[in-house]
DNA sequence: TGAAATGTTGGGGCG
DNA sequence: ACGCCCCAACATTTC
């Protein structure tokens, strides 16, 4: 063996996790040293650099990563600025001969990979965020696929399960100098909710086992219903690649309506890949010219959940505090921002940025562009939900409303959905919804049509 | 993964 | 027994 071996770069991002990534398992059988990485880098993605509720789970699921490392003899080095000049810098430093990673999708993020391979030519990009690249699935007229169904039923048919790679047995490390993760003074405790011992590799796997004994049986029926809890809630480990996708279908391969959520991640990705414009710009060409504004006033109360529909207001209270929102509720309250107080989707997706502990640049963007009518396979723009028939259909006894609204615990299931009279304490609703869909739906019939 | 508006049907009350 | 009306239930269309 040689003495001194040159290192290889691992290059952490959105894949904090040590079972089944395929850049350190890659890079560990070479049997050189690595030199396992995470930069924190707030520059290269723009406006799109990590929101503050994403940082603080970040905060924990590196500090998990570092333990787990660690309990192999190894190490995590941490970096803060730009992702180029530092990998340059280590590069010249340490002597590496190759970076190995998993591929990203983020536009700003594709670019900085592609000059991987000149930094160091025997580098290796590795497919281990997703079940399939966006370019292996393409339609027949070898196009992008448009429409999620067929989409889906494309990847399954090419979709072999394999078994998710174990950790390496040893990771050999190189060691050299780093910042610490307390110095970076990382948000540790925003949202007020968050919890370090829910975040990282073993408690995603944890969530996954309590959700395929406990509650995928009735998944289908019962996921639509925010009290009943019975999602994976998984959505932020996979976003922090705490565990792969490969590793949920693995596991959870019987469950059709479950597996097609995994698919909609998928068909995120595929949608960002193939159109970068995606968290900026309305797919659909003729919603560029939608009449939306910026009301601040408006935006404020939706923002604080004082919008006066209290299916709304439990959602958005919900986010503020814990980082999340069941999703039959994101539904509802993107609906109501974008139809109802007429503001643009972007400036939705922007809030849900800041908030969420889940915030994925893919998922996001493509979902407030579903909901607003303009994105790829998506609702209808006169799809416009009305939040109290959404609130007694989906929250029948007001169970979930009473967690997050306080103001209406008191009231009873034949209340709750419109509860003016009742709650003193409780605001009186922004706008009236009748009125704020037929306005809504004016504005797409001129859309349609053109304006004069 | 809508909901309202409009149309159709059929049972029952009633003269 | 019959026709008429009402309206709930369901279906279809429209936004």
């Amino acid at each position: 063996m040689n003495q001194n071996p040159s290192p290889i770069l691992v290059l952490f991002r959105q894949d904090l996790r040590i079972t089944d990534n395929p850049a350190l398992f890659h890079a560990c059988k070479t049997s050189r040293p690595i030199i396992p990485l995470y930069i924190l880098d707030d520059k290269s993605p723009g406006k799109w650099k990590m929101g503050a509720a994403s940082k603080s789970w970040l905060h924990y699921s590196l500090k998990s990563l570092e333990e787990s490392l660690v309990e192999r003899g190894s190490q995590l080095f941490l970096y803060k600025g730009d992702t180029l000049e530092i990998l340059q810098h280590l590069i010249e430093k340490y002597k590496a001969t190759a970076i190995y990673w998993n591929h990203g999708y983020e536009p700003y993020w594709k670019k900085i990979e592609k000059k991987f391979k000149n930094l160091l030519p025997s580098s290796e990009g590795f497919k281990g965020s997703l079940l399939f690249e966006p370019t292996e699935i393409v339609n027949k007229q070898a196009e992008p696929f448009k429409v999620f169904t067929p989409f889906w039923r494309r990847c399954l048919e090419v979709l072999e399960i394999e078994p998710p790679l174990p950790a390496p047995p040893t990771i050999s490390t190189k060691t050299i100098p780093t910042e610490s993760l307390s110095s970076w003074k990382l948000p540790s405790s925003y949202p007020e909710c968050l919890e370090s011992s829910g975040i990282g590799e073993k408690a995603a796997h944890a969530k996954l086992q309590y959700f395929l004994r406990h509650a995928m049986a009735t998944y289908a029926e019962d996921r639509d219903f925010p009290s009943l809890e019975c999602t994976s809630k998984l959505s932020p480990h996979l976003h922090f690649g705490e565990i792969s996708p490969r590793q949920v279908v693995y596991a959870a391969q019987k469950n059709a309506k479950f597996l097609s959520e995994v698919g909609w991640r998928e068909f995120s990705y595929y949608q960002l890949s193939h159109f970068p414009d995606l968290p900026e710009k309305s797919w659909r060409p003729e919603f560029v010219h939608f009449p939306w504004k910026n009301n601040a006033h408006f935006l404020e109360k939706w923002q604080q959940g004082q919008t006066g529909y209290p299916i709304v207001d439990a959602g958005m209270r919900e986010l503020k505090k814990t980082g999340i929102m069941h999703n039959r509720v994101r539904m509802i309250a993107a609906s109501f921002l974008i139809k109802d107080l007429f503001i643009p989707w972007q400036t939705g997706a922007d809030w849900f940025w800041q908030t969420l502990v889940d915030a994925d640049l893919a998922s996001n963007s493509s979902s407030w562009q579903w909901v607003a009518g303009c994105g790829f396979d998506a609702a209808p723009f006169f799809r416009v939900f009305n939040p109290i028939l959404q609130s007694k259909k989906f929250d029948p006894e007001g169970l979930y409303i009473k967690q997050f609204v306080p103001e209406l615990a008191h009231l009873s299931k034949t209340f709750i959905h419109e509860p003016w009279d009742k709650a003193p304490d409780y605001p009186k609703p922004l706008v009236n919804h009748e009125e704020a869909r037929k306005k809504a739906l004016e504005s797409f019939k001129m859309l349609r049509t053109g304006p004069l």
